[in-house]
DNA sequence: ACGATACTTGACTAAATAGGTCGGGATTCT
DNA sequence: AGAATCCCGACCTATTTAGTCAAGTATCGT
């Protein structure tokens, strides 16, 4: 499940963004200088979660990105199957994703079983933690704070 | 944490010598033959393993490999961890090869906090289970059996 | 002693992935 | 019109993955 740096880059700026749900737009230059993110680097990936469904963007002089749906209605999990897909560390435990491998049977195989126990485990973290829940912890973590912009992300 | 091809051979062959671990040592081969996993690249990986101390060999005609250590000594974590290098899918969360990211303060960093909750569930699961579970858990999906090499996995 | 059988070692390779960079085009606000 | 901003596809380099191969060394049975 190791993530990369694209998936953190992106869980990075959807948390910017999370936290900046309601206000106006934010510029992709804000988010790369805030996050110390490679700013063509994070326009690519903006892109992708455009084309993906989780981001808005709006061109133009005031323009920037939003979050489309709710930070509650965006999982981790979601974010991270569509950057790096399966979360599962093999193809044949996988829901999402699903290959079936060489082994002659898939119910009687031991290594399977134990894959498909850690499947369930990040699984289970990964499909309880909104973007959302995210900004709460900031939240949390930090104290209050006067632009959104400023939390340490 | 996805697992390579190379992890995955690796697995299955550390499991096929702890089916049969007692009897004298299995050959290369008839790993290789039974694994459908392509010999010489299991070669490789035998020898890694050996240097690693999981298991030994012997060398010449009647030869082979053997588990250094009890297959109950063993477990998924210790094989996966030094085959694939760190469980926890970001450096910053890993006990065993911290590396310090970006981020300003690692202590208020949200996406960290929940990245180790992944990390902990994934070792959670993986400490838990040694070569010898692994064993019980084929004898246990299957019937017993007449040469433990007829055992599938 | 000798040959067959196995493991040993190190170098090599092709293809995929990671992590970016770049140029120029399309929109929108003022 | 002009500046700011996103948009899009091509391109690039280094690393990793998944193997392959040749030649060497140890061991055993005879």
């Amino acid at each position: 499940m190791k993530l990369s740096q694209r998936g953190e880059y992106a869980l990075r700026a959807l948390l910017v963004l999370g936290m900046n749900h309601g206000s106006s737009v934010v510029r992709i230059r804000d988010i790369a200088q805030q996050q110390n993110i490679p700013r063509r680097f994070l326009e690519q990936i903006l892109n992708d979660l455009k084309s993906a469904g989780f981001v808005l963007s709006k061109r133009g002089v005031a323009g920037g990105y939003r979050l489309q749906r709710g930070p509650n209605e965006i999982s981790l999990a979601d974010i991270i199957r569509h950057l790096e897909g399966p979360l599962a560390p093999v193809g044949c435990v996988s829901v999402n994703y699903y290959q079936r491998c060489s082994c002659p049977d898939e119910a009687k195989c031991a290594i399977r079983s134990v894959m498909q126990e850690v499947r369930d485990a990040i699984v289970g973290v990964l499909e309880g933690v909104s973007v959302a829940h995210l900004c709460d912890r900031v939240r949390d973590l930090q104290g209050p704070v006067e632009n959104p912009l400023d939390y340490i992300i």
